[in-house]
DNA sequence: CGAGCGGTTGATGCGGATCAAGGAGAGTGG
DNA sequence: CCACTCTCCTTGATCCGCATCAACCGCTCG
């Protein structure tokens, strides 16, 4: 049987009944393999789609005019992309693979048929993307009010927390798999900043490396210094009725 | 007849047919007036609510732990605030009221009932959310990678296009009613370099002002600055067939 | 074996924070 | 009608966190 990553991490957080798979199913047909680096949207692109990670790492990220780039989001499997085309025809920001992804393109307008036949999963995606929302919002309250400290320290938790979400293996450790820079551009800061304050929280013991992988040794005290909540220990997606 | 401004301000982009508009007025059944500075909802606190804010302005905001506040959304007449309570059972940001205000609070329940009998608005209401993330993500880019003049020309661009969609009146000056320290607050900026800014874009001739009402004199030199571009005028809400 | 990328570290500079003081206007109470 | 207060704006002086610039190292890959 055909498998849908998105409807298993759905299914973490909510019962989902079989006609709801099926229609998740759907949503993955086609899936296209892209390789590392490869640009799966561009900036300013017309695009009807969205997309459905199943494995890999994507970015979304725009370029200002002096060449600088702020990521946007680091996506993960099982997170749904670009809910931006379903508003705008142009895209607004890049999504580029950060590791050989597999991605499963579908048209928006298949989303107009999931409200028809599945309501109570196309509320879904609108509360995931609410959930988003307010991500976006905890990192702009670190931008625009934390110490470089405080952001590294948030991110590397909120990467924790959400690879946790479908990775039952993980403790206390994870591959980074990103550089430096690319931390960097996520939080607002050059990558040599963002060196600094990585070396400095392994010397006090709150992190340690090897080659790629972090394990975070004292998360109380991370999530002190990265004013940190894990929202999705909260998310209360059970008032939506089965239908 | 009884009105619904979130309607008008939708039907500017979209048709709606009768039964919508119905939909959509008894979102608004409820009008509750509070004082500038009241609170509407307060971090934290268990909400099942989310409002249209009729009249007046709200601001959303968090509060970090050394007592920095970080405001996270300013809204207008007709904007749709609180999605976040669709999925998170406590709020994970306080609603304060900027002016006197008209909120008209619906419980989320009610957007259940929308779904199934005006799926078409429930998709909208999707649409509109996924229009407010690509605004965030605007904002994080300014806070990660641009300088304190660039944030505050794209702040005031946003607000006047922003209030230009529901006034057709504006056409190059708009009144601020925020303080520099909620500009400040908004941009990650502290009051002081707010002020420096906007009294060099005055001396410079970009802007002008009298009394709390902000003129844009060189809209074109404003956008370069501030590496904005209005999301508001591509939009593309037909897609969604008539129902 | 050379080239390139990513990580590491030091030196220096700058943009915006912080601290401080004063001014204008609006509201308030005597 | 006038002190008084409070909020917000304005401006100068100083400070500091992070950017910038630069050099070098180790690893991987062609």
């Amino acid at each position: 049987m055909a498998t849908s990553c998105f409807a298993e991490r759905l299914a973490k957080q909510v019962p989902l009944s079989d006609a709801e798979k099926r229609a998740l199913i759907r949503l993955e047909e086609n899936p296209r393999k892209v390789k590392r680096g490869g640009m799966i949207q561009r900036v300013n692109d017309t695009v009807t789609e969205l997309f459905v990670l199943r494995e890999g790492r994507v970015m979304s990220f725009v370029i200002l005019p002096d060449g600088s780039r702020q990521i946007l989001r680091v996506y993960f499997p099982g997170d749904f992309i670009g809910s931006a085309s379903t508003i705008y025809s142009k895209a607004p920001e890049s999504l580029v693979a950060l590791s050989d992804v597999i991605v499963c393109p579908f048209d928006k307008h298949a989303l107009r048929r999931l409200l028809e036949e599945s309501p109570r999963v196309a509320a879904l995606l609108f509360l995931l993307s609410n959930a988003e929302r307010v991500a976006m919002t905890d990192r702009l309250a670190a931008l625009g009010r934390t110490s470089a400290k405080a952001r590294v320290a948030a991110f590397l938790l909120d990467m924790f927390d959400r690879l946790r979400v479908t990775d039952d293996s993980i403790v206390d450790s994870f591959d980074l798999k990103l550089t430096q820079e690319e931390i960097g551009d996520s939080i607002g800061l050059t990558s040599v900043h963002v060196n600094r304050m990585i070396r400095q929280m392994e010397l006090e013991g709150l992190i340690s490396r090897s080659n790629g992988r972090i394990t975070l040794n004292d998360m109380a005290r991370l999530e002190e210094i990265g004013h940190y909540t894990n929202r999705l220990k909260d998310m209360d997606l059970d008032w939506l009725p089965v239908s």
